[in-house]
RNA sequence: GCGGGUGUAGCUCAGCUGGUUAGAGCGCCGCCCUGUCACGGCGGAGGCCGCGGGUUCAAGUCCCGUCACUCGCGCCA
């Protein structure tokens, strides 16, 4: 018999009733009725009940025993008596009662529980992960990663790409978020920085001639942390030759639909996955105030600036702000006439927790509109708004002015909220679509000037005709992102391949054709001798995850991962180096002032 | 860097307008229990109430500071 094991824990059937056998695992529960005593033993596939009978000569010793105490048991596989069984189980049919045990690894206390969620706190759950990691649900949202990378793999060597590794000790990019930097030691006052994406590498590779390049990628950001972003994070990344973005959309569409179709009902519920049209950037913000639209979200935002600019309209809080050029954004809820009151004013406190006047609102019911704005507006005025927001009797329509990025903004921000507290945001479906046409430039109003708004790398729309001759600001890129329930889970871009181009690009964003040189000279060149044209994205795989796990943070899609402050309390990361290793590397410590 | 929330037993949390000895559930330890599967019963241990300062006759509770965790803003081409 095998030293450890013949079964695994969740294996054991009525059909394995008279078996010897042996399991390994961890006791997962103890129930000790002093005579007889049930061990719940536990592997990666289930849980087996175990029974110490009777006088048994081993009750003594095995009472002492520790839940999560590694333990390795032998004895008949029984039947359990028809009162006994546990339909509850799937091993509830049988029994093995412990002829001998083996302790292999006593368990100490617990710092929480792993048999059940006893809600224990997230820094210690990372602090004790390999606990944690015991259970139920890291076991199932750990294995649903590896299911979707292995599944996103298969869909990708299937369409003829190749898997490749980029360095992770490379050169620092100088656009987009700071670097992690590493210290050279060959090199004294050098350093590498860990990649933020393998952008220029796999940009390389189509001029290398591979035509499909795919990675499982790790990236790393040294930016501050948020529920959906981490220091370190796998992209899905992808670059193909000789595409348009139509080229990129037909071959990823069916991956990610297919994987998200493959694990959708992993939390129990069926979900649909739905496709919905390519959506421009513009329409997406004026439509629904952000550039990654939740569209299970029915409602829509309209302009309605015309109306308080009436000259019959009184509003002044909002004429004004349309006199200095602002607008007024609308969003219409559907019947609510019923709603309370509070409906109303919580929305009105909420706007103003968010920086907000308030949320001014006319609510449609009977003859007249009702509600603390409706007296500036005259019947007339009314009737246009109906006619602009498709209004009908016991709907409201709510009022966001500002200057226009910022009433987008928020009105986006309201949309999300009425959509929430009136419990319409659709469930149980996945709705997807790309974002595309985003603009090349903007103007950044703190240097006061025109800078790439996305990536510097991406074909501008007309080409070097557009750059020449359209004002910067309204030329759109082959840019585009992909989006799932309000998560943006791609990005990507048909890549800028001609040096003139990048040449006049970066010119207009005020950079020396020097500075191109010095930063990306590589790549630069390397267009110079015979680029195809290229596209590709990227998809952010924990976002993917989290979505079909549908768990509201990053963190519980990893194994091993470290917390919003970006420390591993458990490897105990970062840490201080040594005089030594500061020496070998040619580094003195300057650090900040505590006052 | 900034703002919100939280911090009380190993874990999760309660603790009212400041008032005597700070509680509960789970876990832990001991005893009892022959069939449970969240086993049950009895008993027990375990607290710098995050830390420092202040107000007060009196602070877990109020004030100031600080630290930790968390969510968000900035940031993230």
């Amino acid at each position: 018999m095998h030293a450890y094991r013949t079964h695994m824990c969740g294996e054991l059937r009525k059909t394995h009733v008279g078996q010897e056998v042996k399991l390994s695992g961890w006791i997962s529960r103890v129930r000790d009725h002093g005579g007889v005593l049930f061990i719940d033993l536990r592997d990666k596939t289930g849980v087996t009940q175990c029974v110490v009978e009777e006088n048994s000569p081993l009750l003594a010793e095995i009472e002492k025993w520790r839940v999560e105490s590694v333990i390795t048991i032998e004895g008949k596989a029984s039947a359990r008596t028809a009162e006994t069984v546990n339909p509850k189980m799937p091993t509830g049919d049988i029994e093995i009662v412990i002829g001998k045990a083996v302790l292999q690894s006593a368990a100490d206390v617990i710092p929480f529980q792993v048999a059940e969620d006893d809600g224990a706190g997230e820094d210690i759950r990372l602090r004790y992960r390999y606990l944690d990691l015991r259970r139920e649900k890291m076991q199932r949202n750990i294995t649903l990663r590896n299911g979707v990378i292995r599944s996103l793999r298969a869909r990708m060597h299937e369409q003829d790409f190749q898997e490749f590794q980029t360095p992770i000790l490379t050169a620092s990019s100088p656009e987009g978020a700071r670097d992690y930097l590493v210290p050279s030691r060959l090199h004294p006052g050098k350093f590498y920085a860990l990649p933020q994406a393998p952008q220029q590498f796999k940009q390389l590779l189509m001029v290398g001639g591979f035509d499909r390049y795919f990675q499982i990628a790790p990236c790393f950001r040294d930016e501050d942390g948020r529920a959906d972003r981490l220091a370190e994070f796998y992209q899905l990344d992808v670059e193909m030759s000789f595409v348009t973005q139509e080229d990129v959309f037909a071959t990823m569409t069916p991956v990610v639909k297919g994987v998200f179709e493959e694990f959708a009902d992993f939390t129990g519920a069926k979900r649909k996955v739905e496709w919905l049209p390519n959506l421009d950037y513009k329409t997406a913000m004026r439509k629904y105030g952000t550039d990654k639209p939740d569209l299970r979200n029915p409602l829509e935002i309209v302009d309605v600036t015309e109306v308080f600019a009436r000259d019959d309209v009184e509003f002044k809080a909002f004429k004004g702000t349309i006199e200095k050029g602002g607008v007024v954004r609308a969003i219409r809820a559907p019947k609510v006439s019923a709603q309370p009151r509070s409906f109303f004013d919580k929305l009105n406190s909420w706007a103003q927790g968010e920086g907000a006047p308030g949320l001014g609102y006319i609510l449609f019911e009977g003859t007249e509109g009702k509600g603390p704005i409706a007296k500036f507006v005259p019947a007339a005025a009314q009737e246009q708004l109906k006619k602009i927001a498709g209004l009908e009797d016991g709907d409201a329509i709510f009022f966001v002015c500002n200057k226009e990025s910022e009433a987008a903004k928020f009105a986006g921000k309201a949309r999300d909220k009425i959509c929430d507290d009136m419990g319409n945001r659709e469930k149980d479906v996945y709705k997807f679509c790309w974002i595309v046409d985003f603009p090349m430039y903007e103007f950044d109003e703190k240097a006061q000037k025109i800078d790439f708004s996305h990536n510097p790398f991406s074909m501008p729309q007309g080409g070097l005709e557009a750059l020449e001759k359209q004002d910067p600001v309204t030329i759109d890129a082959f840019q585009y992102d992909c989006v799932c329930n309000g998560f943006e889970i791609a990005s990507g871009a048909i890549r800028n391949h001609k040096p003139e181009i990048m040449e006049k690009a970066f010119a207009i964003a005020g950079y020396e054709k020097s500075v191109l040189e010095a930063k990306f000279g590589g790549m630069l060149n390397a267009f110079r001798y015979g680029a195809p044209p290229h596209g590709g994205c990227a998809f952010g795989i924990d976002r993917l995850v989290m979505l079909l796990a549908d768990e509201p943070n990053l963190r519980e899609v990893y194994a091993f991962v470290m917390n919003g402050q970006y420390e591993d309390q458990m490897m105990q990361a970062p840490s201080d180096a040594s005089e030594q290793q500061l020496k070998d590397l040619h580094l003195k410590l300057a650090m900040p002032r505590t006052s």
